[in-house]
DNA sequence: AATCTCTACAACCGCATACCC
DNA sequence: TGGGTATGCGGTTGTAGAGAT
Protein backbone atom coordinates (compact mmCIF):
# COMPACT_ATOMS: atom_id res chain seq x y z
CA UNK A 1 0.00 0.00 0.00
CA UNK A 2 1.48 3.64 -1.01
CA UNK A 3 1.77 6.17 1.41
CA UNK A 4 -1.23 7.80 -1.15
CA UNK A 5 -3.49 5.09 -0.12
CA UNK A 6 -2.45 5.51 3.53
CA UNK A 7 -3.64 9.15 2.94
CA UNK A 8 -6.73 8.79 1.33
CA UNK A 9 -7.73 5.45 3.88
CA UNK A 10 -6.90 6.12 7.27
CA UNK A 11 -8.25 8.16 9.27
CA UNK A 12 -7.41 11.46 10.58
CA UNK A 13 -9.78 10.40 13.53
CA UNK A 14 -9.60 11.71 16.98
CA UNK A 15 -7.57 9.47 18.68
CA UNK A 16 -8.09 7.57 22.18
CA UNK A 17 -5.46 8.84 23.99
CA UNK A 18 -5.27 10.99 26.16
CA UNK A 19 -5.08 14.10 25.86
CA UNK A 20 -1.35 14.63 27.60
CA UNK A 21 0.67 13.04 25.49
CA UNK A 22 3.30 11.39 27.95
CA UNK A 23 5.89 9.49 26.23
CA UNK A 24 6.60 7.28 28.14
CA UNK A 25 2.70 5.80 27.49
CA UNK A 26 1.22 3.53 25.33
CA UNK A 27 -1.31 4.57 22.47
CA UNK A 28 -4.24 2.96 21.46
CA UNK A 29 -7.07 2.99 19.51
CA UNK A 30 -7.33 4.07 16.27
CA UNK A 31 -3.97 4.19 14.14
CA UNK A 32 -3.26 7.99 12.73
CA UNK A 33 -1.49 8.69 9.57
CA UNK A 34 1.61 9.53 11.01
CA UNK A 35 1.92 6.06 12.62
CA UNK A 36 0.94 4.13 9.48
CA UNK A 37 3.38 5.76 7.63
CA UNK A 38 5.95 5.36 10.27
CA UNK A 39 5.04 1.60 10.15
CA UNK A 40 5.27 1.17 6.69
CA UNK A 41 8.34 3.25 6.13
CA UNK A 42 9.99 1.03 8.75
CA UNK A 43 9.14 -2.56 7.51
CA UNK A 44 9.88 -1.03 3.87
CA UNK A 45 13.36 -0.97 5.13
CA UNK A 46 13.43 -3.39 7.38
CA UNK A 47 11.04 -6.47 6.72
CA UNK A 48 8.69 -7.61 9.39
CA UNK A 49 9.00 -9.77 12.61
CA UNK A 50 10.38 -9.03 16.26
CA UNK A 51 7.38 -6.82 16.73
CA UNK A 52 7.89 -5.40 19.83
CA UNK A 53 11.39 -4.62 18.55
CA UNK A 54 9.95 -3.20 15.57
CA UNK A 55 7.36 -0.81 17.70
CA UNK A 56 10.78 0.82 19.79
CA UNK A 57 12.91 1.16 16.57
CA UNK A 58 9.76 2.63 14.33
CA UNK A 59 9.44 5.32 16.87
CA UNK A 60 5.82 3.85 17.50
CA UNK A 61 4.33 4.00 21.23
CA UNK A 62 2.08 0.90 20.31
CA UNK A 63 2.50 -2.38 21.12
CA UNK A 64 4.39 -4.87 18.67
CA UNK A 65 0.92 -6.85 19.13
CA UNK A 66 -0.47 -3.72 17.86
CA UNK A 67 1.79 -2.64 15.58
CA UNK A 68 1.35 -6.51 13.68
CA UNK A 69 -2.07 -6.36 13.75
CA UNK A 70 -2.07 -2.80 11.94
CA UNK A 71 0.06 -4.14 9.29
CA UNK A 72 -1.32 -7.64 8.33
CA UNK A 73 -4.90 -6.50 8.46
CA UNK A 74 -4.55 -3.41 6.77
CA UNK A 75 -1.49 -1.43 5.64
CA UNK A 76 0.12 -4.77 4.20
CA UNK A 77 0.40 -4.23 0.10
CA UNK A 78 -1.57 -7.98 -0.90
CA UNK A 79 -4.30 -7.02 1.62
CA UNK A 80 -7.62 -6.53 -0.50
CA UNK A 81 -9.84 -4.28 0.50
CA UNK A 82 -13.21 -4.03 -0.52
CA UNK A 83 -16.65 -6.40 -0.63
CA UNK A 84 -16.22 -10.46 -0.47
CA UNK A 85 -16.92 -11.57 -3.66
CA UNK A 86 -19.63 -14.08 -4.09
CA UNK A 87 -17.30 -16.43 -4.88
CA UNK A 88 -15.47 -15.80 -2.00
CA UNK A 89 -18.55 -15.89 0.23
CA UNK A 90 -19.04 -19.50 -1.08
CA UNK A 91 -15.93 -20.23 -0.66
CA UNK A 92 -15.97 -19.31 2.87
CA UNK A 93 -19.53 -20.75 3.72
CA UNK A 94 -17.71 -24.62 2.46
CA UNK A 95 -14.26 -23.43 4.01
CA UNK A 96 -16.35 -22.66 7.45
CA UNK A 97 -18.78 -25.54 7.48
CA UNK A 98 -15.48 -28.30 7.25
CA UNK A 99 -13.33 -25.95 9.69
CA UNK A 100 -15.26 -24.18 11.98
CA UNK A 101 -14.24 -20.77 13.21
CA UNK A 102 -10.61 -21.48 12.15
CA UNK A 103 -10.74 -17.99 10.54
CA UNK A 104 -6.80 -18.10 10.06
CA UNK A 105 -7.46 -21.27 7.89
CA UNK A 106 -9.97 -20.32 5.96
CA UNK A 107 -7.90 -16.98 5.10
CA UNK A 108 -5.45 -18.73 3.37
CA UNK A 109 -7.82 -20.03 1.09
CA UNK A 110 -8.77 -16.23 0.18
CA UNK A 111 -5.79 -14.29 -0.99
CA UNK A 112 -5.48 -11.16 0.27
CA UNK A 113 -8.42 -11.52 2.94
CA UNK A 114 -7.09 -11.62 6.88
CA UNK A 115 -8.59 -13.44 9.06
CA UNK A 116 -10.26 -10.60 10.74
CA UNK A 117 -12.39 -9.53 7.56
CA UNK A 118 -13.62 -12.95 7.52
CA UNK A 119 -14.72 -13.18 10.85
CA UNK A 120 -16.66 -9.89 11.11
CA UNK A 121 -18.26 -10.99 7.75
CA UNK A 122 -18.95 -13.66 9.64
CA UNK A 123 -20.63 -12.19 12.69
CA UNK A 124 -22.25 -9.29 11.11
CA UNK A 125 -23.70 -10.85 8.01
CA UNK A 126 -24.24 -14.59 8.19
CA UNK A 127 -25.00 -14.50 11.86
CA UNK A 128 -27.74 -12.22 11.13
CA UNK A 129 -28.99 -14.18 8.31
CA UNK A 130 -29.18 -17.52 10.51
CA UNK A 131 -30.77 -15.28 13.31
CA UNK A 132 -33.42 -13.69 10.35
CA UNK A 133 -34.01 -17.52 9.43
CA UNK A 134 -33.96 -18.08 13.00
CA UNK A 135 -31.66 -21.21 11.95
CA UNK A 136 -28.23 -22.01 12.89
CA UNK A 137 -25.36 -21.02 10.91
CA UNK A 138 -23.67 -24.30 11.44
CA UNK A 139 -26.70 -25.88 10.07
CA UNK A 140 -27.10 -27.39 6.42
CA UNK A 141 -30.59 -26.27 6.30
CA UNK A 142 -28.78 -22.48 6.34
CA UNK A 143 -25.60 -23.35 4.42
CA UNK A 144 -28.07 -24.75 1.56
CA UNK A 145 -30.29 -21.56 1.63
CA UNK A 146 -26.96 -19.05 1.32
CA UNK A 147 -25.46 -21.60 -1.07
CA UNK A 148 -28.12 -21.39 -3.39
CA UNK A 149 -28.32 -17.31 -3.14
CA UNK A 150 -24.97 -17.20 -3.98
CA UNK A 151 -25.39 -19.58 -6.59
CA UNK A 152 -27.77 -17.78 -7.90
CA UNK A 153 -26.02 -14.65 -7.70
CA UNK A 154 -23.04 -15.75 -9.94
CA UNK A 155 -25.16 -17.86 -12.25
CA UNK A 156 -26.68 -14.18 -13.00
CA UNK A 157 -23.87 -12.48 -13.56
CA UNK A 158 -22.20 -14.71 -16.17
CA UNK A 159 -25.96 -15.11 -17.66
CA UNK A 160 -26.19 -11.53 -17.98
CA UNK A 161 -23.00 -11.53 -20.51
CA UNK A 162 -25.16 -13.59 -23.35
CA UNK A 163 -28.63 -12.43 -22.49
CA UNK A 164 -30.63 -10.18 -20.09
CA UNK A 165 -33.65 -12.32 -20.13
CA UNK A 166 -32.59 -14.22 -17.23
CA UNK A 167 -35.33 -16.99 -15.34
CA UNK A 168 -36.05 -15.78 -12.07
CA UNK A 169 -34.51 -17.66 -9.13
CA UNK A 170 -37.02 -18.62 -6.56
CA UNK A 171 -34.83 -19.93 -3.55
CA UNK A 172 -34.74 -15.98 -2.19
CA UNK A 173 -37.73 -14.67 -3.85
CA UNK A 174 -39.17 -14.07 -0.27
CA UNK A 175 -36.76 -12.49 0.86
CA UNK A 176 -34.63 -10.51 -1.48
CA UNK A 177 -33.89 -7.10 0.83
CA UNK A 178 -32.46 -9.07 3.36
CA UNK A 179 -30.53 -11.24 1.29
CA UNK A 180 -29.03 -9.06 -0.97
CA UNK A 181 -28.32 -6.35 1.82
CA UNK A 182 -26.45 -8.90 3.72
CA UNK A 183 -24.15 -10.23 0.73
CA UNK A 184 -23.47 -6.98 -0.62
CA UNK A 185 -25.98 -7.14 -3.71
CA UNK A 186 -28.27 -5.01 -5.06
CA UNK A 187 -32.30 -5.63 -4.35
CA UNK A 188 -33.63 -5.79 -7.94
CA UNK A 189 -30.72 -8.44 -9.01
CA UNK A 190 -30.91 -10.99 -5.68
CA UNK A 191 -35.07 -10.80 -6.23
CA UNK A 192 -34.89 -11.18 -9.72
CA UNK A 193 -31.42 -12.46 -10.62
CA UNK A 194 -31.27 -10.73 -13.70
CA UNK A 195 -30.91 -6.85 -14.44
C1' DA B 1 -31.65 19.95 12.59
C1' DA B 2 -31.09 17.04 16.41
C1' DT B 3 -31.17 12.70 18.35
C1' DC B 4 -31.41 7.81 18.31
C1' DT B 5 -30.43 3.20 16.53
C1' DC B 6 -28.11 0.00 13.84
C1' DT B 7 -24.28 -1.83 11.22
C1' DA B 8 -19.65 -2.68 9.77
C1' DC B 9 -15.23 -3.13 10.92
C1' DA B 10 -10.84 -1.77 13.25
C1' DA B 11 -8.58 -2.70 17.29
C1' DC B 12 -7.97 -4.83 21.76
C1' DC B 13 -7.74 -8.73 25.07
C1' DG B 14 -6.73 -13.20 26.87
C1' DC B 15 -5.03 -17.49 26.04
C1' DA B 16 -2.25 -21.11 23.76
C1' DT B 17 1.71 -22.27 21.47
C1' DA B 18 6.31 -21.55 19.57
C1' DC B 19 10.71 -20.04 20.15
C1' DC B 20 14.97 -18.82 22.38
C1' DC B 21 18.40 -18.65 25.93
C1' DT C 1 14.73 -28.71 30.64
C1' DG C 2 12.49 -24.76 32.44
C1' DG C 3 11.38 -20.02 32.30
C1' DG C 4 10.69 -15.86 29.86
C1' DT C 5 9.33 -13.63 25.70
C1' DA C 6 7.27 -13.34 21.15
C1' DT C 7 3.80 -14.58 18.07
C1' DG C 8 -0.65 -16.20 16.43
C1' DC C 9 -5.44 -17.04 17.03
C1' DG C 10 -10.29 -16.47 18.20
C1' DG C 11 -13.57 -13.83 20.87
C1' DT C 12 -15.09 -9.39 22.15
C1' DT C 13 -15.50 -4.45 22.36
C1' DG C 14 -15.52 0.38 20.83
C1' DT C 15 -16.32 3.72 17.43
C1' DA C 16 -17.68 6.10 13.18
C1' DG C 17 -20.95 6.64 9.81
C1' DA C 18 -25.44 5.93 7.75
C1' DG C 19 -30.14 5.79 8.02
C1' DA C 20 -34.40 6.36 10.62
C1' DT C 21 -37.33 9.04 13.48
Amino acid sequence: MSVDTIMSSTSLKTSMTSSKEDDSELRRGPWTLEEDTLLVHYIGRHGEGRWNLLAKRAGLRRTGKSCRLRWLNYLKPDVKRGNLTPQEQLLILDLHSKWGNRWSNIARHLPGRTDNEIKNYWRTRVQKQARHFKIDANSTAFQDIIRCFLDAKIASKDRRIISHAIPKATSFSAEPQLCSSAFNVPTSTAATSSS
